[in-house]
DNA sequence: GAGGAATTAGTAAGCGATTACATTTTTCCG
DNA sequence: CGGAAAAATGTAATCGCTTACTAATTCCTC
């Protein structure tokens, strides 16, 4: 009777798609077994498990995504919304994430929002479509329609790149403030008092106004400040931070100390500095904050703050697929950074 | 009648799943209606699409992206494998990629292989499994079973960041080999006899492979020669550029000029050059490839062949949609590549 | 080795859309 | 204004798998 079955399937063109069916029938077991090797090979014992598995090899049978995701009502996908890739420290972080996942035979759905909340809405809503099981977003600021949509899917979702411990958000990052708090105090400790920033477009960017806040908190708290002539916010690029620099170089008060707010800010500041023939760190000391592998290949290297990138998408990953498998991770992990003290960092020059 | 199913459908508890019979019976139409409605505006009128329109607002319907998938065997999604996110070009590629899909309604489904070929044919039978309507692929040397797998599903694909004329497989890109071999043609026409690379490891990489053998050829068409000793396959990693760099001239007879296989290797060539007191270019000349964002903010700016990435990214999803569409694209797209003089070459110091 | 619990396997009802085909409505012409 | 062609809408089968429920085995224990 298998066998009849069996002759008949065999009798299909080639072009048609080979099914859960059709491996059943050749192995003569029910469908239901099939699924049960496929899905949780425990359940199915050894003779029948055998003849499964060579039916699959012999028919070359590969399942079908979407048939399955919508009888089990889980795609074993996940999406996550990045502002770009362009940051090469975004791109880490989503390669991590990515090889997390696919450890858990989970595939990563992407997307970039340009620092748009409007496009990140629309690039939520779209891989909810799809229907991930799970998200990864940047930041903990987004359009509020998106946490609607969220809770309106009870969709698991994680916010990183950010920590705060007091949020109703799951989030697995760094304190931004703080970070940025440390790189200003470091500055002061060495003597610097007029300390400038380059910091990136605060708006649609929390990470970055963090930073800027974090940089301002410092000051004031140890009788500096940050007056609006000695902020300026850039895009992140190299470019941006050369201009920006020269702007903040160009006045008679000029900072002794730059805080840039990533990493390309501050290649192009150092360069700038450099190429105005202005000494680092003997006239002008500049941070950056990422600590990308270049930072500590230039002359001179770079004194950056290190962001646990690979780290954070591992754990992003981590997070989602425990929730998705019904676990209660902890709402929000934080995660260390490190001041890196290279050499674009001295005491101000005295005068 | 109408009514009284909706009440029916009122009564859901907000937790179950809004589904297009829902969206039907609120609007009185029928499903066929509302599917059309969502896949073909065009063919409901006005007075039902209104009513459609409404009801859709009104109970907030997402489609189920599985279940469209299942019934059109179409999932509107498009995967990609890449080497490595690491390396900016590619990111940007990737990025391009995904704003064209993203204009036709495709998402991206993206997973990277690490230059493994093994990998990237499990990357490519997941991604198959997810049921993607098309691929891209970077270079054009794969695992064969890679490529059968593609011809059994009849997959529409592309290979990237290549092309070759005579392939049979389609691809958009450009003659990694000549563009290779123009970079060292250049360094032979001012002047330079003693060339030297540090290329990206060949292996698993047609890419890298290519710009050695243009190299290679180059040299030889002109009467000079690449010795094993002048050559140095390393991964594409600043760090690395620098050693090679050391290795290449810590030699009596050390080349003048150097192609580097990436502009990653090149930074590090150059920084290393720099701190090692060799004058670049007046001892020594370095050439990229890529032309990253950084390589004209250097000091000096470096001399490098310009990749066009974001357009290879959206010819590809342009190549894919089109297939996927029932066209007949063109089966290779060769894009031109620029050879950028900057100031990191000039004529060998005579002797 | 009997009897009941625990496992393993099978049957068949969905999952939520699309779409071929049938039916109704509209349009167009003479 | 009648009737045929065209356009719009509806009915219901189907996509390929999972899984609740049921039936059959196997495994223990005494």
């Amino acid at each position: 009777m298998g066998l009849k079955a069996t002759r008949k399937r065999l009798q299909r063109t080639s072009a048609e798609r080979v099914r859960l069916v059709d491996v059943a029938l050749r192995a003569d077991v029910s469908t239901a077994t099939v699924s049960r090797f496929l899905n949780d090979p425990g359940k199915v014992r050894a003779p029948l498990a055998e003849r499964v598995r060579a039916a699959i090899a012999d028919l070359g049978y590969v399942p079908h995504g979407a048939a399955r995701a919508l009888a089990s009502q889980r795609s074993h996908t996940i999406g996550a919304v990045i502002p770009t890739l362009e940051n090469a420290i975004f791109a880490r972080g989503i390669d991590a994430l990515q090889h997390r996942l696919a450890e858990d035979d989970y595939t990563l759905l992407l997307a970039t929002s340009q620092y748009d909340y409007e496009r990140e809405l629309i690039d939520v809503q779209k891989l909810i479509e799809r229907g991930i099981d799970g998200l990864m977003l940047i930041g903990e600021a987004h359009d509020p329609r998106l946490y609607d949509l969220l809770e309106a899917n009870e969709l698991p979702y994680v916010n990183a790149w950010v920590f705060k411990a007091e949020s109703r958000h799951p989030c697995v990052g760094f304190r931004n403030r703080q970070a940025a708090y440390r790189i200003a105090s470091y500055l002061l400790d060495i003597g610097h008092r007029r300390i400038g920033m380059i910091g990136g477009i605060s708006r649609h960017n929390d990470r970055a106004a963090d930073r800027i806040s974090g940089v301002r908190q410092a000051l004031a708290d140890r009788g500096a400040s940050l007056p609006d002539r000695y902020l300026i916010e850039r895009p992140y690029d190299v470019g941006e931070g050369r201009q920006a620099l020269r702007l903040l170089l160009d006045r008679s008060d000029a900072p002794t100390a730059v805080v840039c707010g990533n990493d390309v800010l501050a290649f192009g500041a150092l360069f700038e500095a450099l190429s105005m023939g202005v000494a680092v760190p003997g006239q002008l000391s500049i941070v950056g904050f990422d600590d990308l592998d270049l930072a500590r290949q230039l002359a001179p290297p770079l004194t950056t703050m290190q962001v646990p990138s690979a780290e954070m998408g591992r754990r992003a990953a981590e997070y989602l697929l425990d929730r998705i498998g019904g676990g209660q991770p902890p709402g929000a992990t934080e995660l260390e950074v490190n001041l890196i003290l290279r050499e674009t960092t001295a005491p101000p020059r005295s005068r």
